[in-house]
DNA sequence: TCAAAACGTTAACAAAAGATAAGGAATAAT
DNA sequence: ATTATTCCTTATCTTTTGTTAACGTTTTGA
């Protein structure tokens, strides 16, 4: 991990991908960019650890991510998050409590972060405050229609069609990582997804 | 469906229910509680209905709810909300878009509602406007942990264990309600939730 | 109250998925 | 460059689940 300044470039996007939840005027970036701080993460890093509290909330500038546990040893991959997401452990965020996953870099991969106690500081910002409020509220709700979907996913589609459906997203970082992870993120075993892949690529040929 | 008064007890177990998430003096309350409402339904009666906007949401006061969606014709119980929960289409609630499912009484219930008009104005209003802001996010925030923990059950656990956890909350509605609608929504067929019976109780006679 | 509909279980068979192991290809490490 | 590791596929066998249908019971509605 390597802390740093955040680049011109990535901060524009963060502002951008902000702006459906969020709307600043210049005084209120410069006071909202000031409590942002800046990760990059090679391959492999991790922005979380299993049993360890999670301090910040990050947005993904560059790069993506995966979500895992180890249980009894065996890696399960539980989510996946792409650049323009924002990444956390957010349970273990909110409650102060270790965190039940493992957060990893899957390729090169920058963070902008916003600390727990800078977090609190906006939020106890005069001029802020209540903006922060809002875009945590957004936030969360985002969240929530992303989680009900993937929960009506695994009731009423097939391994195959929540299989077909990740890939029509076009992340070509799905093609570079182990299949062992999207098995487990798609909740079947490595080999069930290699039949399930001889299936589709025979009746499409 | 029958608007009317909102029972003291209801009232005062809603604001309790809230307390982690919210807390109100006495003239906050008294504002807050003039932008609610109060709806009873019988068993079977639809609060939200696939299709069309979902425009309040709600507070079980007392009863369950089930969430299902039909889909050529076949009726897929997705969810349960139970007494001291919110309840709503929140997707279609914060989007104004047509509900994606039905959400119905399991038995006779009565909710407390805020329609989104009422929510907009407790948001315009000064005095409450921030807390109100706090109030959404951490509801949503709390339902992000639970959506969470519903999504690694269908990753690391079998239906079996999904079963015997929901069987745990101890729920006497859950013994009174058809079990199809519990074998959707741990992801399996009737049939199969039969079996997985069948299995629990030779094993723990 | 009585007929119709909905329910839960079981059986029999088919389809799908898990487990394990083997083999070759790709990747990483030294 | 070469060895070691990881990865994906395939095969085989076992277990689980889905599907359909039957049957008796319970619930519902007229």
């Amino acid at each position: 991990m390597n802390t740093k300044d955040i680049p011109a470039g990535q901060l524009l996007f963060f502002r951008k991908e902000l702006e459906p939840y969020i709307v600043f005027d210049e005084p209120q970036w410069e006071i909202f960019k000031s409590h942002l701080t800046y990760s990059s993460f090679q391959k492999k890093d991790h922005f979380v650890v299993q049993g360890k509290v999670c301090d910040a909330i990050g947005f993904i500038a560059k790069g993506s991510i995966r979500y895992y546990t180890l249980k009894d040893g065996t890696d399960i991959t539980g989510y996946f998050s792409f650049s323009g997401e924002m990444v956390s452990s957010y349970l273990s965020f909110l409650k102060r409590e270790p965190a039940l996953n493992y957060i990893q870099a899957l390729e090169s991969t920058d963070l902008i972060l916003i600390s727990r106690t800078n977090l609190q500081s906006l939020l106890d910002h005069p001029i802020l405050s209540c903006k922060i409020e809002r875009f945590g509220r957004l936030m969360a709700e985002h969240y929530c229609c992303c989680y009900e979907e993937r929960i009506a996913s695994f009731i009423n589609q097939t391994a195959e069609e929540r299989y077909l459906k990740l890939m029509e997203t076009g992340r070509d970082i799905l093609q570079r990582i182990p299949q062992h992870y999207i098995a487990n993120y798609l909740g079947v075993t490595p080999v069930s997804l290699s039949r399930i892949r001889k299936r589709i690529f025979v009746h499409s040929d």
